[in-house]
DNA sequence: GAGCCGTGGTA
DNA sequence: TTACCAAGGCT
């Protein structure tokens, strides 16, 4: 499968799109930043809130001096805030632990807070050059589309495919992290989940998926996020009244943000137990 | 391992 | 319009 090497790199070469974390000017702190901000979040919506972030804290340490709270407003409406709890967290982690830098090894990024196995992959991949498998949503379509023959991957990373992309992965260290950032590339861009475009994949003439004719996909369904109603709509409403304003904020103004009066009782809770609200000695409420 | 956690763009 | 989904992590 090694041979899938030269098409895939050349085509990276041709085609990589230019984003901030991937300058050569870019240090190790805003390859970190990005990593947190693209989780579960397209690479447009990042790219504003990427460039603010670090023009105001361009080290992990100016963060670390800044309240959570801070962090969370700057997060703006990126969604899954408490991203930026944990990426405040982390960013006091490495100053207390770490002199300020941000780790090259997978084991110390793992152990900090926000950061899971792709996560820390990626940063000592593109951060620092290592060589780690870097697993993400595109590779692992990918993967399946061309190596296994089916549109989508499992719901959670299988041993197989593990063992699958670790064979791949160059020997070499500086080639094995362009190789995974191209192949993330792409999924990313040719190999997408909806209207993959095969006539322009580097891959088309070795991909299973395609010699077989593209057969649907027969897995379990993949239950579709509701949203209209629920808690997460509720505490999206409820936080953004808390961004918006500077301050505190009257438990007046949240009842007005969620008429569910049981529910948004439930969900604010759940919001100070996050972390992510805090509730004043007065009954006011207001970010960390 | 399944469920939960935001948000907005696209077809 | 509804449904899908976008560089996951945590419990």
């Amino acid at each position: 499968m090694s041979d899938l090497h030269e098409p895939v790199l050349a085509w990276y070469d041709e085609h990589a799109r230019e984003l901030p974390w991937r300058s050569t000017a870019a240090g190790p702190w805003s390859v970190m930043v990005s990593e947190f901000m693209l989780q579960q979040t397209p690479v447009a919506r990042v790219l504003p809130v990427h460039e603010q972030w670090l023009r105001r804290w361009p080290t992990p340490a100016a963060l670390a001096a800044e309240t959570a709270g801070e962090a969370v407003r700057a997060w703006g409406r990126l969604g899954y805030p408490r991203r930026a709890l944990r990426l405040h967290a982390a960013a006091t982690t490495i100053v207390e632990r770490h002199g300020g830098q941000v780790p090259a090894s997978y084991d110390d990024l793992r152990a900090l807070p926000g950061i899971g196995d792709y996560t820390a992959a990626a940063i000592a991949t593109f951060a620092h050059g290592r060589r780690h498998v870097v697993l993400d949503t595109n590779v692992r379509r990918v993967l399946a589309r061309v190596a296994t023959g089916e549109e989508f991957p499992a719901a959670g990373v299988t041993k197989g495919e593990r063992t699958l992309a670790a064979e791949l992965l160059p020997e070499d260290e500086p080639t094995a992290a362009t190789w995974s950032v191209a192949v993330m590339e792409l999924g990313a861009l040719v190999c997408t989940a909806a209207n993959p475009r095969c006539p322009a994949c580097p891959l088309a003439d070795l991909c299973a998926w395609r010699a077989a004719g593209h057969p649907a996909y027969d897995g379990p369904p993949r239950r579709a996020q509701a949203w209209a109603g629920t808690d997460r709509q509720c505490r999206g409403r409820l936080l953004a009244v808390l961004r918006d304003t500077e301050g505190e904020v009257t438990a007046a103004r949240l009842d007005a943000a969620w008429s569910e009066e049981l529910q948004r009782a439930r969900c604010l809770a759940g919001l100070v137990e996050d972390g992510l609200v805090v509730r004043t000695p007065r009954g006011t409420y207001a970010l960390p």
